[in-house]
DNA sequence: CGATAGTAGAGAGTGCCGCTATCCACTTTG
DNA sequence: CAAAGTGGATAGCGGCACTCTCTACTATCG
């Protein structure tokens, strides 16, 4: 097919198809003479994934940069796979650290079987924590990290099932980190609607009890 | 104090805080005379709940002042609070959705106490679950509101853990939306952070297992 | 007392980002 | 054949979150 009507199957207009392709977040399509080129559905399939991490994801055009190159790098473990994946994916709030609250990450990660190899100085999610933590405190909730515990409570069951998912639908190697950035994109944006609903469902249910009290 | 002092002790320029204070982010302080004013603790601490805001829950100015418009109104009960602060905090995607989405998402309602009243179209939050399900089938995800339930499982122990702390914090009304505030965009951070976590750590094991047999 | 530094308020300017618009020399399509 | 569409490149635009600049003061230090 050729532009116009990738534009139509996704719903990108033929401009901002042209900028990905300039920004390297589509590949080239075949030509067939030197002002006619044809894509195919990988095109298709790969755009539909860009709009999806900058709607949904909130990733910016660079962070999605990162992200393809995670998925079209030729890592061999799983496990440095998700790291990549990860260190692509998540931005860490540019905001002041203090030291009690990198000394409660700390003991954090002692407890979750993070203990020996990791220096949490240099693992973006840790580096994300803290600045949770330290943004916690500075607001006066010095107790916060305390709802770090049941949070990973059901944390441990969520991330079963993730890599349940993620594994169970590959395929193929290229397909397994795909579905971990699509799981891991996707999967953040449907915690937070479902934890909003909890939210509400919860308070509503705690607003009746009180009244038949 | 004087805005000089507030930028030092906040950490933000004296030009932001002129910024804010135009937007409306920051009330005016007590002037003195034509060109002097004082500002108190109430403005630090607001100061800093706004770049919590801005810079870990990565909200617009406009959204900013939504939230704090939440804050600062006289609504009644805890419910409809929640809903206001939900509703200046939460965005949805902008990305076009297809009709077994909201199906599965008004099943789900259904499923999880939501039967009545709540006209699904109209929640922002059932909006965005059903961009987030959309995304997904967009990319051949077509499953991937299966994943909804062991989420949902998992998310109401947490909803309860968290208006545990939001209520319990709260020693005013005024506390009581400050503190589902800061919970809700603190607490998704922290969620976002340790599913990461929790993730490398599942997939850390499972490669340990494999190894082994 | 004067020199220096800081201030309120308001408008204009800046830098970045994610697109759009325009143009050219072509093909393809009806 | 004319009209519509295309690849490629460069320039422009609109929004946002600041940041700068300016004026007419006020506070403070030596």
């Amino acid at each position: 097919m050729r532009v116009g009507e990738l534009s139509k199957r996704s719903g990108v207009p033929v401009p901002t198809i042209k900028y990905y392709l300039r920004e390297g977040l589509l590949p080239a399509g075949v030509l067939t003479s030197p002002n006619q080129a044809h894509y195919d559905e990988s095109h298709l399939r790969r755009l539909r994934l860009v709009r999806a991490l900058v709607d949904v994801g909130e990733l910016s055009i660079s962070a999605v940069r990162d992200a393809l190159a995670a998925i079209d790098s030729s890592e061999q473990t799983m496990h440095k796979k998700l790291g990549m994946v990860q260190e692509a994916i998540t931005t860490v709030p540019n905001t002041p650290i203090d030291e009690r609250s990198v000394q409660e990450v700390k003991d954090f990660l002692a407890r979750h079987g993070r203990h020996e190899d990791v220096d949490a100085e240099h693992w973006e999610i840790s580096r994300m924590l803290t600045a949770v933590l330290s943004a916690a405190r500075s607001l006066g909730h010095d107790r916060f990290h305390e709802q770090l515990e049941p949070y990973m409570a059901a944390l441990e069951m969520i991330a079963k099932a993730d890599l349940d998912y993620m594994l169970g639908r590959a395929k193929s190697v290229d397909d397994l980190v795909e579905s971990m950035v699509v799981g891991t994109i996707l999967g953040d944006a449907a915690l937070i609607a479902l934890r909003r609903m909890a939210h509400a469902v919860e308070s509503e249910r705690r607003a009746k009890e009180e009244d038949q009290v």
